[in-house]
DNA sequence: ACCTGAACACCGTTCAAGT
DNA sequence: ACCTGAACACCGTTCAAGT
């Protein structure tokens, strides 16, 4: 099945592989195919090694998983916020946040499993800080806020990520036959639902935060 | 290691064992260790059976799952609505299914991941749309309220399963050390924290919704 | 109709060796 | 310092038998 995914970067030189290589490899796996895809044995094979080998470099599947987390922090850019009134900057921040993390969403269920989901909320907390301060808002107030906010963009992108492959069940209902308005349906079905949601949550969030 | 858990219920006579006790047998598994903890031939063991009799009884683990699912959502009891205004109303309903879904939380996130979110909500989603409807919200507007709200209820049951286990991080920061403001953290650290942030968030989307 | 043991192809992980 | 094969204890699943 192995199709050609040899030539995965400009190799440095000889056979041998880095730590660096191993993430780079598990993270592409885990990205295209998700986390149960990433075995150790199949990771070995892509890489060309032993499956022992991948245990010298970077212990074992759990101390995996963390470096492929850690890479992920690592990797998030500072955003840098757009508009003129506080509450606009900030959504704008909690877009971009939202985006990054929706691009690597098998990675984000990851962290969050692991309990890192602060750290994805880190690069955009400070500068939502600082336009909360500008507006008024400090204090507890604030706390609450940036939670607030911290909780809707994250459970965006993990609510997105699983109703991505929600195949429609099949087979009659097994509910009572007389419901006259089955047409309302109240679950998202598409990406532009969910940004839909999204920017309705993150609008009513904002407005609360910005009122007395 | 196997305690004695013999006596599981007042099991009816022989030694045999129905689809329904696989069931119960296997989401006690769930509920109290997890999705993980879940193996077949553990399962089997708890039984007193062999492993290839559950196969007989309730097809593979894949089904066993599905199945357990379907239990769940059977066992959603209707809710029923309380307060005076239209929105007292449904963020009474809303707090009722959080309790409820709280209570289930491993099983929850594993109706979530096979895409059955939406079943979840059905039990308030008709009883919402009726208040909603009182109020004077009805058409693509009501829709997008309920989309929000389940997706709000669901999402903060999923976020706060995750965050009851993220040990936090030792180690020294690997960020830049000149951070004037540590102190301030926005993550939900325990139960009321969530609970904060639950409400906060409900209350915003209720204001939202109902103006115009 | 229901339950069983044997067997298969997979896992993660350890360890004693190799170079 | 780095890589290897062999081996262990676990998985889910199938199948030919048993009663």
């Amino acid at each position: 099945m192995a199709t050609a995914t040899r030539a995965v970067a400009g190799a440095s030189r000889s056979s041998s592989v880095t730590a660096e290589d191993v993430l780079r490899a598990a993270g592409h796996i885990v990205e295209t195919r998700g986390i149960d895809a990433l075995t150790m044995r199949g990771l070995a094979e892509d890489l060309g090694v032993a499956v022992t080998s991948i245990y010298w470099h970077v212990g074992n599947r759990d101390a995996l998983l963390d470096g492929l987390v850690d890479r992920l922090l690592d990797r998030m850019e500072t955003l840098v916020a757009d508009g003129v009134t506080p509450a606009a900057r900030i959504a704008s921040l909690a877009r971009q946040l939202r985006r990054t993390l929706l691009d690597r969403q098998h990675l984000v269920a990851l962290a969050h499993e692991r309990g890192r989901a602060p750290a994805m909320f880190l690069p955009v907390q400070r500068a939502m800080a600082t336009e909360l301060a500008s507006a008024g808002v400090d204090g507890p107030d604030a706390a609450l806020a940036l939670r607030s906010l911290q909780v809707h963009v994250i459970s965006s992108v993990l609510m997105e990520r699983a109703g991505s492959r929600s195949s429609v069940r099949s087979g009659p209902d097994t509910a009572s036959p007389d419901h006259p308005d089955r047409d309302l349906i109240a679950t998202p079905s598409n990406p532009a639902d969910y940004a839909t949601v999204f920017e309705f949550g993150l609008d009513a969030l904002l407005r609360r935060i910005m009122e007395p």
